[in-house]
RNA sequence: GUGGGCUUAGUUCAGUUGGUUAGAACGCCAGGUUGUGGCCCUGGAGGUCAUCGGUUCGAAUCCGAUAGCCCACCCCA
């Protein structure tokens, strides 16, 4: 085979893309119910929008983005996640002068350049929302519900758990930084290679690193929790006490951290168990800060993102993807059959009947097999007996009921649903 | 980017200490009397044994390189 898809990027084929379609079927219903409307923004981004509003020292940055110069030597990138285009698609359209509050959401291919594994591409899928103009706390704990119940009502998942944190506000987290970083150096010699490394990029990372020596270390370290501001405090308290309000079950957890720099006060972490070490089914978090950032006015924001092929994959634990489909097949036998077969398919299609057929003249039982492994209901016979009555046998192929009709009725007899 | 495992038919895998035409199961195709699917039976198609190079009289088997896949780390969705 000469020809291969790139390394980390895959095809994805039926039955399974009927899963992705009922996937984003049920993400696009849900998600309107709370007001989000679907936004859609160019996978091809100048690069600087990423460094910008990600962080020139994150990960993503630093290691993961696809960049390139395009034909007039422009640096362009393709998009590692959602977040950034929609800031940028939200300021330059200047909806914040319309209306202040927009809700958006989306859905498309993410890119990042890392080593493949399961649940884990460097072409991947999200879906994201981002809040535009809303402040409260209350708005956080809503956003996290509806992630909530979209995983475990809509989709049915039985284990997911949510983590929470605060991450505090440009006020109170660097005090933390501060008072984590000291506490880091004076028990370095406990810390693995690796987070000694972070104590210098991004110290915060020790904290979710799963060496048992540094584990240790954290146990004992300055929380985060302790170090909020008051109204940090009481917004993390409003979160938490909307999230019980709705009956979201959570776990505040110090140790989330995210990767992303434009992140303040609430993160969350939607993770499942079903995944080995891909664990991370969605996460997201308050991003006050970012628009103002990139440009546009003071306005507060809050978004998050579930990666498609690890809910896919998570869903194909729970139950296959059904093969059977729904719609009439024509059996013919003999030409004048087929003749009179492709006018009568054609009806069938104008009423909205699914219909196929088989051109290659093969026997009656191939045909039947044909039907049968397409997983096709009813299929229609027409061969010479029938011809010369002017009717088709219709074969339900599950309760092995025959019966002929006129040909001319088929049409109208038939449900649509067939 | 780091470490480990793997790569034989469409798929999941066998393949003995290197030795004739490389196997199974499932899937696929066709038959099993005149026009009826699934089950069963019979037959058939399908492999440059990932690629390239080396060792050897002889390599799917041993060695090396490359690529890909998988797992873990890193990071994250």
């Amino acid at each position: 085979m000469s020809l291969h898809v790139l390394r980390g990027m895959r095809d994805i084929l039926p039955p399974e893309t009927h899963l992705w379609q009922e996937v984003e079927a049920k993400a696009r219903q849900f998600f309107s119910l709370y007001g989000y409307e679907e936004i859609r923004t160019p996978i091809l981004e100048e690069m600087g929008l990423f460094t910008r509003s990600i962080g020139e020292a994150t990960n993503v940055v630093e290691k993961e983005m696809y960049v390139f110069q395009d034909r007039k030597e422009k640096w362009v990138a393709l998009r590692p996640e959602g977040t950034a285009s929609v800031v940028r698609a939200y300021i330059e359209s200047n909806r914040v002068q319309q209306e202040m509050v927009a809700r958006y959401y989306y859905l498309g291919p993410m890119y990042r350049y890392e080593r493949p594994q399961l649940g884990r591409y460097r072409q991947f899928h999200q879906i994201g929302v981002e809040v535009f103009g809303i402040a409260s706390p209350r708005l956080d704990a809503e956003v996290i519900n509806m992630m909530d119940g979209f995983f475990r009502k809509k989709m049915e998942l039985p284990d997911v758990t949510l983590e929470i944190n605060s991450l505090g506000c440009t006020l109170c987290r660097p005090k933390f930084q501060n008072a984590f970083l000291h506490f880091l150096s004076q028990h370095e010699a406990a810390l693995c290679g690796d987070c000694k490394r972070r104590m210098e990029k991004n110290p915060l990372r020790v904290l979710d690193c799963k060496e048992e020596g540094c584990q240790q270390v954290t146990t004992t370290a300055p929380s985060i929790q302790e170090f909020l501001c008051e109204v940090c405090e009481r917004d993390f308290d409003q979160v938490l006490e909307t999230l019980g309000v709705f009956g979201t079950a959570y776990r505040v957890n110090p140790k989330i951290v995210r990767g992303l720099d434009y992140y303040l006060k609430t993160t969350f972490e939607f993770t499942t168990t079903a995944l080995g070490a891909q664990n991370a089914l969605a996460g997201g978090g308050r991003y006050d800060g970012l628009v103002r950032l990139m440009g546009g006015s003071n306005v507060p924001g809050f978004g998050c993102a579930l990666g498609l092929e690890r809910l896919v994959e998570v869903i194909k634990t729970l139950r296959t993807p059904s093969t059977t489909r729904c719609g009439l097949f024509i059996i013919t036998l003999g030409e004048k059959a087929l003749i009179e077969a492709l006018t009568l398919s054609s009806q069938l299609r104008a009423k909205g009947h699914a219909v196929q057929m088989d051109y290659e003249g093969k026997s009656l039982k191939s045909q039947m097999r044909l039907a049968d492994k397409l997983g096709i209901r009813h299929v229609l016979i027409l061969g010479d007996d029938e011809l010369k009555k002017k009717q088709v046998a219709v074969r339900d192929m599950l309760t092995q009921e025959q019966m002929e009709i006129p040909i001319g009725e088929v049409a109208s007899r038939l449900a649509t649903s067939v």
